[in-house]
RNA sequence: GGGCGGUUAGCUCAGUUGGUUAGAGCACCUGCCUUACAAGCAGGGGGUCGCAGGUUCGAGCCCUGCACCGCCCACCA
């Protein structure tokens, strides 16, 4: 092994095997395997910028997984790609554009779409580093892109089928549209805030009775006066016995000074302010439904920026806004304005910039999602697809179960262009997989492409598919579809997961994956959530630049508790970048004990199993036996925990077995074995190298750069340490008679140090001990291990004694199978053994009395399983030895 | 207006079907530079598990109510 520095220095060693694992497509999936397939697709990162703290903890979970299905020896295939993200990476252009004066229409469709292009490679290729250098374990030779030409093509036989089968449909109807952005948007891209705004209510005259005499008028409440410019009706119910004279006779619209009919409507609810509301069809969904039913002519009085239109007579041309104050202004003058009321109600804005919703009524392309979703929904009510935490899909049901049409077309230039054609001569609409020659209908050639742009979360949803060759019947939808597993933030459930469902089954038959694992947020140090505008991201990059990949990957895993938010500080990172130092150094440790042993260089067996190996007598050392055992134990609660998708659980396991069972222990106790050496290894230090081997493939799905790098210096490799079978549990290695000697070994060694602390025995000072054995195993084991004793507890001799000990000019700490005796003159402080037993002599008291009357509690007895009973019996028994033992010290110390 | 989650050590959080003595990391205290590691070693202190009831032989865990915090969904003007 070459020589290993002192300190850990991740930066050193991580680009270095983050670029060999991808040079050797280490990760590439194979078609033609016949080893069981674990499949997982990408959520595709936006092509907008780089990868956050989110993405991270996604990759590493992700990744955790993949290898370590990969090295129990499954055909794994982790397919990474990107989202063209529409909108989003639309906006980031148009920014940039900004700043130099530019924007999209003075540069036209064709030219603009070349910007995007080029920003999407540069960030694309940003997003593929970052992955890279992170290890996630990726096949990139399978790499996908959204607007890929494949990828598209799915995309439009999606739709032309869709349109087929009547699920796609063209209407004019209310939308949601963002004045900002100057799109359609659907239900999902409003997001709804809370805000303090006003009820204004309005007197809207009778027709016919506005002069001073019999003057008559009615008032209707709302948000959004300026509406009011394109009302075609005033509704009241049906019900409502208060107007019912108004029934059949006209209103005067203010401002506007046209006659509108009074309606009878459901619309109308008599509870709500005076019962009697204003409809506007162009301008709200509900005033359009009720248009639609009373035949109500539609007037937008809007354009697509916002502003008042023609139709808004003198209010024209002004913003939706300044509208508002100025027919406010104007009812207030002609005395129409009744009130003003302080009104809480729920605001659309837009997702992407903020700018409040405005209901327009526009021509759009729908999804009828209905059908897709019933069967959606079935594929997870039977168990096909299961969520977890189990509590999403109820979140996941509730959805789908009200859900609405999907408007999916974009007033937008980046993204997959609708495969609709429009006759310029007879205006028939052509919907098609690729450009039709001339009309179907009228045979006229002249044809022009819907300008619209189809909503990402279309071409998203087929991800799981389309990525893997469809509508071809590849080889490799064949092999990897449905995916095995979806890992994913639940900020998208509704966006891409419901969708996937959705699409999955409508065009391959199967949902896409069999699980789908909701993730954590992770968020900052105080559980803020991380975003730009707060200035509290945590940029990757930088802190696995700090702390290492590994470690960071490490304090991801760890705090990964399903269901539960992560609150992320550099203390944890900085925690677990010692923790990698301190794997670092045993293996620093080992490398330099070998090569002063003079021995041959250890080689790892060849089969790539690495089993405890006995002496020449067949026997094995306790701490090989006991080691081999905890480590195929840890090996199977890990492999459960991932299972489970526990990886805070998986994560604890490893860190305190590598810590305080593999160093503080079997290494500490390893060290008296060392001698000088030659030839090659004996057994002892054979298993030393095995144990430690075994050691870094447990920690390898966490830590993959830290445990290749040692992996490959511990011995000469023919391959990665990520293609080495991971050790699974192994119930012919459990030997629990070795966990029981250790255990008293251990204890033995804990109390005497102990002891020490408390009676401030010098800390450098070997001081002698005597040990009195209760029984014959102790005895044998502490005869045996008696230089493990002194040398751990820093003795200069333990004397084994034959006879019980007494506290005759000493002081004694008793326990059920030994006690240990440190002589007065070594002990410095004596009153506090005593106080510290005087503790312990109440606690147990406490205990025995707690213990005692549960056990003399008939219906304990009576109702309790027998083995909660026994183990409570033993456990008096226990405390009762205890107590003795130290009310007897106790006594004699005085 | 509906629904969901949280409240456990000074801080941040674990605690799978109710079962002996509630754990971790960090922080803190004491003592050690013991040649793998001071990013270390050894020892230690610290919790009425948000509040009030209930079910049970037994509750951090189950039920009811309350308080506070956070989130999601929603076409009531």
């Amino acid at each position: 092994m070459a020589e290993i520095p002192k300190v850990y220095n991740p930066s050193e060693i991580e680009p270095k095997w983050a670029q060999e694992w991808v040079e050797k497509r280490l990760f590439q999936a194979a078609t033609d395997s016949d080893r069981p397939m674990f499949s997982l697709v990408i959520p595709p990162p936006n092509v907008t910028g780089s990868l956050h703290m989110g993405h991270m903890l996604e990759h590493t979970e992700i990744d955790i997984l993949i290898r370590w299905k990969r090295m129990q020896g499954m055909n794994t295939l982790w397919l990474p790609g990107t989202d063209h993200a529409g909108i989003a990476t639309q906006m980031v252009v148009e920014k940039q554009l900004a700043e130099q004066g530019l924007d999209r229409r003075k540069l036209g469709r064709e030219a603009f779409e070349k910007k995007v292009w080029e920003w999407k490679e540069q960030s694309g290729d940003t997003i593929k580093k970052q992955m890279v250098r992170l290890g996630t374990s990726c096949d990139w030779s399978r790499e996908r892109f959204t607007l890929d030409p494949g990828l598209s093509r799915a995309v439009r036989e999606v739709f032309v089928r869709l349109y087929e089968k009547g699920l796609i449909y063209r209407g004019n109807y209310i939308v949601n549209w963002c004045p900002r952005c100057q799109t359609a948007i659907s239900d999902l891209e409003v997001v709804h805030e809370e805000h303090l705004g006003n009820l204004f209510h309005i007197r809207y005259p009778v027709a016919g009775a506005e002069d001073a005499v019999s003057k008559e008028w009615v008032v209707v409440a709302t948000t959004r006066p300026e509406t009011m410019l394109g009302d075609t009706a005033v509704a009241v119910n049906p019900s409502d016995e208060r107007y019912r004279k108004f029934h059949g006779r006209m209103a005067r619209l203010p401002l506007m000074n046209r006659e509108i009919p009074f309606i009878t409507d459901e619309l109308a609810d008599p509870a709500f302010g005076t019962g009697v509301v204003k409809v506007t069809p162009a301008h709200d969904a509900n005033d359009f439904q009720a248009g639609l039913r009373n035949d109500l002519p539609q007037i937008n009085v809007m354009d697509e920026s916002g502003k008042m239109n023609a139709n808004a007579g003198a209010y024209a041309g002004l913003d939706r806004f300044e509208a508002r104050s100025r027919v406010l202004a104007d009812l207030k003058e002609q005395g129409l304005l009744e009130k003003i009321e302080p009104h809480t109600h729920a605001r659309g804005h837009c997702q992407r910039c903020k700018t409040v919703v405005e209901p327009r009524l526009s021509t759009q392309w729908f999804v009828k999602v209905k059908p897709l979703a019933e069967s959606a929904i079935r594929a997870v009510e039977d168990g096909r697809t299961r969520f977890l935490p189990d509590n999403w899909a109820k979140i996941y049901f509730d959805w789908m179960r009200n859900i609405h049409d999907w408007c999916i077309s974009r007033q937008l230039w980046w993204g997959h262009r609708i495969p609709a054609w429009h006759c310029q001569a007879c205006s028939h609409i052509i919907v098609a997989r690729e450009e039709p020659g001339s009309c179907s209908h009228c045979h006229a050639g002249k044809l022009e492409q819907d300008p619209d742009v189809l909503d990402t979360w279309f071409s998203s949803a087929l991800w799981p598919f389309s990525t893997l060759g469809w509508p071809e019947r590849t080889k490799d939808l064949e092999t990897f579809y449905p995916t095995s597993l979806m890992i994913t933030g639940f900020d998208i459930l509704f966006f891409w997961v419901a969708r996937m469902m959705m699409m999955g089954v409508e065009f391959m038959g199967e949902a896409p994956f069999r699980t789908v694992y909701i993730h954590s947020l992770v968020r900052d140090a105080e559980k803020q959530k991380m975003s730009k505008t707060r200035g509290n991201v945590v940029n990757p990059l930088e802190v696995t630049e700090k702390y290492g990949t590994d470690a960071v990957r490490f304090t991801l895993a760890i705090m990964a508790a399903p269901g539960t938010d992560i609150a992320l500080s550099e203390d944890r990172m900085a925690s677990y970048r010692a923790f990698a130092n301190k794997i670092w150094n045993a293996a620093r440790f080992l490398s330099l004990s070998l090569e002063k042993s003079g021995a041959e260089p250890w080689t790892p067996p060849a089969d790539g199993v690495c089993l405890p190996l006995s002496d020449s007598n067949g026997q094995m050392a306790l701490e090989d036996r006991w080691i081999f055992s905890r480590l195929t134990r840890i090996a199977g609660e890990i492999g459960t925990a991932w299972e489970a998708f526990r990886f805070h659980e998986a994560a604890h396991l490893i860190y305190h077995f590598f810590w305080h069972e593999f160093c503080d222990w079997y290494l500490e106790l390893k060290k008296l074995t060392f001698a000088p050496l030659q030839g090659p290894l004996p057994p002892a230090w054979e298993n030393l190298c095995r144990a430690f081997d075994l050691s870094l493939r447990l920690l390898h799905p966490m830590m993959p750069f830290l445990t290749e790098e040692l992996w490959q210096r511990l011995g000469p490799r023919q391959q990665s340490i990520a293609l080495a079978p991971f050790p699974n549990y192994n119930p012919t290695m459990v030997d629990e008679s070795a966990e029981k000697e250790m255990n008293l070994l251990q204890e033995i060694i804990g109390n005497i140090r102990n002891m020490r602390a408390e009676m401030r025995v010098d800390a450098k000072r070997k001081i002698p001990v005597e040990l009195f054995a209760a029984n014959g195993n102790v005895s044998r084991l502490s005869g045996q291990y008696s230089q493990a004793i002194e040398r751990l507890a820093n003795l200069s001799a333990l004397q084994l004694v034959a006879e019980p000990l007494t506290a005759e000019g000493g002081a004694v700490r008793s326990l059920p199978e030994f006690a240990v005796k440190i002589a007065l003159n070594d002990a410095v402080d004596v009153e506090a053994e005593r106080n510290r037993l005087k503790k312990e002599e109440e606690k147990l008291q406490r205990d025995r009395n707690a213990v005692s009357a549960r056990l003399q509690n008939q219906e304990f007895l009576s109702k309790a399983p027998k083995d909660v009973v026994e183990s409570l019996r033993q456990r008096k028994e226990e405390l009762d030895v205890k107590y003795s033992k130290v009310t007897e010290t106790l006594r004699n110390l005085n």
